[in-house]
DNA sequence: ATGTGATTTGTACTATCGTACAAAAGATCA
DNA sequence: TGATCTTTTGTACGATAGTACAAATCACAT
């Protein structure tokens, strides 16, 4: 019962729970979840199928645990990150900061863990797709608060937008981050190879800068509606 | 219970293959194509799994047929409403009837097919992200051309701006795009009720707007390169 | 009414799924 | 070393997956 090093200080060995979890969360990443078995993850793991089950249990518990894993560190990074630009003075430098508290966690490692946080973040846009049930509850309870704070914050360097204008433009930066982390590579492909998709350093440069800039776009209420004009529609 | 008459096409009478395919458009748009069984479809068609099989041989088949029956009509909506934004005189104007022409499609119906079109636009965005290998062959070679033209497009009304920035945006409309389809609740929870996710001429407003001020953001290297400072970051 | 081809049904087969569980193997310390 | 946990292995079980196929049923021209 005893001189157990209480779970904390066993990620130095070679463990075969963290080469499961690691295995767990690109298989989900790149598949999904239904479509990854058990034995994929432990032949990928290295592991044997009994093993998955007895570290986690069920297959949902398995993918309840990555969540565990992820979102506590990358929820402390944004708000550290998010802290920090919300001192910034200038209102238009602000607001970069702001957007780029949001992004940059998302594309990078959330943690001590290597590399995961590109991984984890595709891996929540693929269980959103999927309409995943435990992956929804979790992401609410953890992440509404931070994305209240965050819409707050661009509220505040933003005053003459509505709130909700916010809301659907931070809801398109999800989007969009998650699209580039899920189909890189059809950037390259529609860019004839003259961009990368895959490039992270890149691709947040893009996202931040056109991001600013959307949600500095005039209200749908200010916006001159003498120029609105519907393209013909055929029925 | 008798005397349909068979006017000349199959297309008219109460068709258990277009019912099939309507519930597995639902479903798969829903739940993801690993998640969902061929008894689950036939179940929701009212229909025996039997006859998928036999309509559609496969399920793979099944998914394939729902594209073909979508991607024409769309593309050619597509390119009747560009065709039509590329003769719009004003410049700002024009841009916006583009993105207006890329976007409203994907909402609205793309055919006759009663409500179709947001619905096979969040079966792309599933499939997409759950790297369904069927749908992104057929996507790639379908719409491909029509993006590569939208593209163009965008930069004949943006010549400063290098195409590939134009190309990183264009992938972030396609994501919010695709994110405001697969989670519209998280917009109505997040705007505290105030806003309606599901509100697709909302959404188009929303999107319309944000995308045009983001496409005319300055390049990234035109963008004063003084101001950009970094968010201090931990590690 | 009947024959014929198209469709629907019912059922069965094999593969694979998630999970359970007992036995084997390692690890830890008196 | 032997005793006691912890971890890994091997295997098995029931459920469900996709698909095949023969029989039943339907639509309709003759």
């Amino acid at each position: 019962m005893v001189s157990k090093p209480t779970s904390k200080e066993t990620a130095r060995k070679p463990n075969m729970r963290e080469a499961i979890l690691a295995a767990a969360e690109e298989l989900f990443a790149t598949n999904g979840f239904n479509a990854v078995s058990v034995r994929d993850i432990a032949q990928a793991a290295g592991a044997n199928p009994g093993s998955v089950t007895y570290h986690f249990k069920t297959k949902d518990g398995l993918l309840l645990e990555i969540y565990r894993r992820h979102c506590g560190p990358m929820n402390l990074r944004r708000s550290e990150l998010l802290a920090a630009a919300r001192r910034v003075r200038d209102l238009q430098d602000r607001l970069e900061a702001i957007v780029r508290a949001y992004v940059v966690p998302a594309f990078t490692s959330g943690s001590d863990l290597a590399g995961g946080g590109a991984r984890f973040t595709r891996l929540r846009a693929v269980m959103s797709a999927e309409g995943n049930e435990v992956a929804r509850k979790i992401i609410a309870q953890t992440f509404d608060d931070t994305s209240h704070a965050f819409i707050d914050s661009i509220h505040d360097s933003l005053p003459h937008i509505p709130r909700n204008e916010i809301v659907w433009r931070s809801h398109f930066l999800l989007g969009a981050l998650y699209y580039s982390l899920v189909t890189p590579d059809r950037v390259s492909r529609l860019s004839r190879g003259e961009a990368d998709g895959s490039d992270a350093a890149m691709a947040i440069e893009q996202l931040v800068q056109a991001t600013v800039a959307a949600f500095q776009a005039p209200a749908l209420d200010q916006a001159a509606p003498a120029r609105r004009r519907p393209v013909a529609s055929k029925t």
